[in-house]
RNA sequence: GGCCCCUUCGUCUAGUCAGGUCCAGGACACCAGGUUUUCAUCCUGGUAACAGGGGUUCGAAUCCCCUAGGGGUCACCA
């Protein structure tokens, strides 16, 4: 296997993860570095799916994260795309697809007696590991297989006895460099015979990642930080097999802001809390069945699936932690913003400059800035970079830009909603939305059947409608007849006109009359601008919500 | 526990490689004040860190050593 010289000169960077589950996004950021990197040089992105465990890989998965990663605009020149089609010329990029090329490098290595068949059962391995334990000490593998005479273990592997093949790991010191954490030798011994073939067939990630990126002319292995004591293992498989070495880098990983590891688990920890604090012994109504609920209460480290963690939380009213990439598409956040963010986690450009672009990072990514230590998640951080982002749209992409968000997540608000309606309230939120799931959470009211909306008395709806020398809901009335001679209900002359009677009717004051109005058409305290508010209702309906509201407000004030 | 790596405000980080311009800069968060018809935004100001201890040096966040703390890894998972 050799490679021409103008091969190996090109970058050539690759993102390899293995199909289970979702994006999250430590693996989102190692992609996007690869990508930038790549990028900036020139050079080849590759995508490989490394789905060798037939047991948690999946082809829906293997879809999922390429469609994350064009969420997040990452383009890749190799690999499979979305609409199924392959690009690049070192295919298969489905590692199980390279089966035949894994075992004619697994013969090579198998007739130089670089590695060799071992039968020992798990039963056996494992009572090892446990011994080790209880003596305090790592596990390394003691070559019982090798014992085994040469001639036998062949006969007995070509007979169809469960082996595995194991590679017989030099007995000398490695060497690492990387380019992230820089050089580190581990002692001779640290590495033991590691397992290259499974005794399915298939090879190991070590085995599989060595020969692809050397077929592949992989030039830098950019990937987390736990992979670093394993390069000790592809560098000796990369001799053994006559590859060439890539260079390396290592990045830190990511973690939630209590320090603890980032992990898909975090949701059902999420709602395990929910679950205490509510005392709850059975599933809340129409969510899971009493025997999931049970087995899911019963193992702490099982996870609901997906939908059943959905129902869960509207059902606790929990909001689930954003962990995945997909996550953070749902709650509505920017991807160049998630993309400007991810990268601030282990890396920086310097010069206090926070805020850039995808081809800005592509410009200037370089390891020497890589971060060595891990970096904690800040979701407040992160919803600024946001809002920042969305203030700074002109108001027609937001337009443009919320609205396909609302098909895609909030179909039914946007088909309530008249195109006239729904700019109006773009417009109205732009400025106050943190993310464009926000204008979606917050306006429900717009929604209601004006026969179906309620005014639960709270704190601020009592001091707004029914305290102070002239409570709100009497200035309600007076403005409700006010606003039946508005002829033109938008929110200029709407405007002009509450004004000039708050001048009169409030002491100039027209937050005593606003208040008033906004519980009376929304329900409740929080909306957009008054003005707005009342536009996107349209007289009729405000006219009927307001007498509605009075009604309720009579009842209240007459039973106190 | 063995091995490897790391350690600047609450958090992400600049500064460390080429010691003085750093009684440590920026951002988010927080606190105080201001603007505002609600919420949010916005404006102004503020609190806040070189893990600890020894060296080397005229001088150390920057170099060396020790201690403490953190992380990774120790699978027929990747």
């Amino acid at each position: 296997m050799s490679h021409s010289h103008s091969d190996r000169d090109d970058v050539v960077t690759r993102f390899a993860p293995s199909p289970s589950g979702d994006l999250h996004v430590g693996g989102a950021r190692t992609a996007l570095f690869c990508w930038a990197f790549a990028r900036g040089r020139r050079g080849r992105f590759v995508l490989r799916i490394e789905d060798t465990d037939r047991k948690r890989s999946s082809d829906a998965a293997a879809l999922g994260f390429q469609k994350a990663l064009r969420w997040m605009g990452i383009d890749w020149d190799e690999g499979p795309m979305p609409d199924g089609s392959i690009c690049g010329d070192h295919g298969p990029y489905m590692q199980s697809q390279r089966l035949a090329i894994y075992e004619s490098h697994m013969e090579r290595l198998l007739e130089a007696d670089l590695a060799y068949h071992a039968f020992d059962t798990s039963e056996e391995l494992d009572a090892k590991r446990t011994a080790a334990r209880a003596e305090k000490k790592a596990y390394r593998y003691d070559r019982a297989g090798l014992a085994i005479p040469r001639e036998e273990r062949f006969s007995r592997a070509a007979a169809g006895e469960s082996h595995v093949v194991r590679f017989r790991t030099p007995d000398a010191p490695i060497t690492i460099t990387d380019e992230v954490l820089g050089e580190a030798t581990l002692p001779q011994g640290e590495v033991d015979d590691f397992v290259i073939r499974k005794a399915d067939g298939f090879p190991t990630y070590h085995f599989a990642v060595v020969v692809d990126d050397a077929l592949m002319n992989v030039s830098h292995v950019l990937r987390a930080q736990e992979h670093f004591n394993n390069t000790a293992k592809h560098i000796v498989l990369q001799a053994a097999l006559g590859f060439e070495q890539p260079v390396y880098g290592h990045l830190s990983l990511i973690f939630n802001p209590d320090g603890s590891k980032m992990s898909k688990r975090d949701k059902d920890k999420a709602i395990r809390a929910a679950v205490k604090a509510a005392s709850l012994e059975t599933p809340p109504e129409g969510t899971i069945t009493r025997e999931a609920f049970d087995s899911w209460i019963g193992d702490k480290k099982s996870q609901l699936d997906h939908d059943a963690l959905i129902l869960m939380a509207e059902a606790l009213d929990v909001t689930l932690p954003e962990i995945n990439v997909a996550d953070f598409e749902r709650s509505g956040y920017l991807p160049e913003v998630l993309c400007n963010f991810l990268s601030l986690n282990g890396w920086s450009p310097g010069n206090d400059l926070e805020k850039f672009d995808n081809a800005f990072l592509a410009e200037h990514f370089d390891l020497t800035r890589v971060q060595k230590t891990p970096a904690r998640f800040d979701r407040d951080k992160l919803l600024a970079f946001n809002l920042d982002a969305i203030q700074a749209m002109p108001e027609a992409l937001f337009r443009e830009r919320v609205r396909a968000h609302g098909m895609r997540f909030h179909p039914d608000f946007m088909s309530a909603l008249t195109t006239e309606q729904f700019d109006l309230l773009a417009d109205a939120s732009r400025e106050r939305s943190k993310t464009f799931d926000d204008l979606f959470k917050s306006n429900g009211w717009l929604l209601l059947a004006d026969e179906a909306l309620t005014w639960p008395i709270s704190k601020p709806v009592r001091k707004a409608m029914l305290k102070g020398e002239v409570p709100g809901r009497i200035l309600l009335e007076q403005a409700s007849e006010l606003l039946q001679g508005v002829e033109v209900f938008e929110g200029e002359s709407l405007e002009s006109t509450l004004t000039a009677w708050a001048e009169v009717h409030c002491e100039g004051n027209l937050g005593k009359i606003a208040q008033p109005l906004r519980i009376a058409v929304t329900g409740g305290p929080v909306s957009p601008p008054i003005f707005d508010t009342l536009a996107m209702l349209g007289k009729e309906r405000c006219l009927a919500r307001i007498k509605g509201c009075l009604a309720v407000m009579q009842d209240v004030a007459n039973s106190a």
